[in-house]
DNA sequence: ACTGTAGGCCAACAGGCGTTGACATAGAAA
DNA sequence: TTTCTATGTCAACGCCTGTTGGCCTACAGT
């Protein structure tokens, strides 16, 4: 059998530096802003490197870009607390990785981008709406009035950084917007 | 007195010519990927007569991104369709318009373009929102909450088109956005 | 008819970009 | 100790960008 868990080479430290950098650099200013350079510069190596490793811009942004939303399992969770729980679990999951800010400010002008962002929720989020079973033939809308929401709120917050939304208190905006979740995941429309 | 209605010029055609492509562009590429001569190049003049009537390509991309989003005196509707008739609103303006594409592009890698868009939405937006007289206190925190499920249907039907939420109808869309917008806006936080 | 000016094109600039290949070096393998 | 390969640097390439200035040309004012 091949070695799928090679034993660490010498240049990891380099490679993890490199990514680091990248993800900070392409959530700070979008894909085409974020040169191979700076990057390199903040990662203090030579741009070379960064080809040597990832190939190409776009292949570094594919790695630096690797995204698991990590959902709960929504079939899990009491029925009535679902807004709630998507809400809360975002907020946390970008709050502590820019990783997610990068993936969306890159998804406004890098067609690559976008169908990774398409990916994501069209894997993840619908499959994990999928998962509490209820009402089939709706998932993929549910879901995708959830993305509506949940990016929205991102986008408002972290990327165009509109003052009120900036500055409301994480439990202050799950206790507007958790209702909205639930409404979308388990409610009928014009309800 | 100056004349503040000067006869039309010669040059009015192509001026007004360089602005759709502008507008065209930046909605297709964004910022970065919207190349000054691109944009010449559709509207079939040199390059230079951009940096001419817009100064640069900043300066362009100002006159291109100038928007008025139109709202309707919200006090005048009855207060129960304030969601209806906000979604409504948005789904026309924008779906006739791109500068709004344009803008929302734009904003998530130009930092102008984000203060362009934070001006837009507390501006217009909260003073429409203020215009229906309810709970002063919240108008900036309501108005907020609004943008970020209308900028977020925006995101992720013509900026990432997530596939369900491109193929919903309007009348689909209004009927599940519309009650979201109208507790943002009358409602209580986890009504 | 003559002249001034506004409209338009052309060629070039300086700088930044992603990317490449040749070269040095240090550590592991022999 | 010698040899080989992984790690890293340096300098340059070709291309594209925003931007500039000089030069025609056609039309409006006289």
């Amino acid at each position: 059998m091949t070695d799928t868990a090679p034993r660490a080479r010498r240049s990891d430290a380099t490679r993890a530096a490199i990514l680091r950098a990248a993800r900070e650099r392409f959530a700070a200013d979008g894909y085409e802003r974020a040169t191979i350079r700076a990057i390199a510069a903040d990662a203090r190596i030579d741009p070379s490197m960064v080809m040597r490793y990832y190939g190409s811009k776009e292949g570094l942004f594919a790695a630096a870009a690797e995204f698991d939303l990590r959902l709960p399992d929504l079939g899990a969770v009491p029925p009535d607390r679902l807004g709630e729980t998507l809400v809360r679990h975002f907020l946390r999951r970008w709050e502590g990785d820019e990783t997610l800010a990068a993936l969306l400010r890159a998804a406004s002008t890098n067609p690559g981008a976008a169908e990774r962002m398409r990916r994501l929720f069209a894997d993840q989020l619908a499959a994990a709406v999928a998962g509490f079973g209820t009402d089939p033939a709706n998932t993929a809308r549910r879901a995708g009035l959830v993305a509506s929401q949940i990016l929205g709120l991102a986008f408002t917050r972290y990327i165009v950084r509109l003052p009120p939304v900036v500055e409301m208190a994480p439990d202050e905006l799950v206790a507007w917007v958790a209702p909205t979740l639930q409404r979308y995941l388990t409610g009928r429309p014009e309800s």
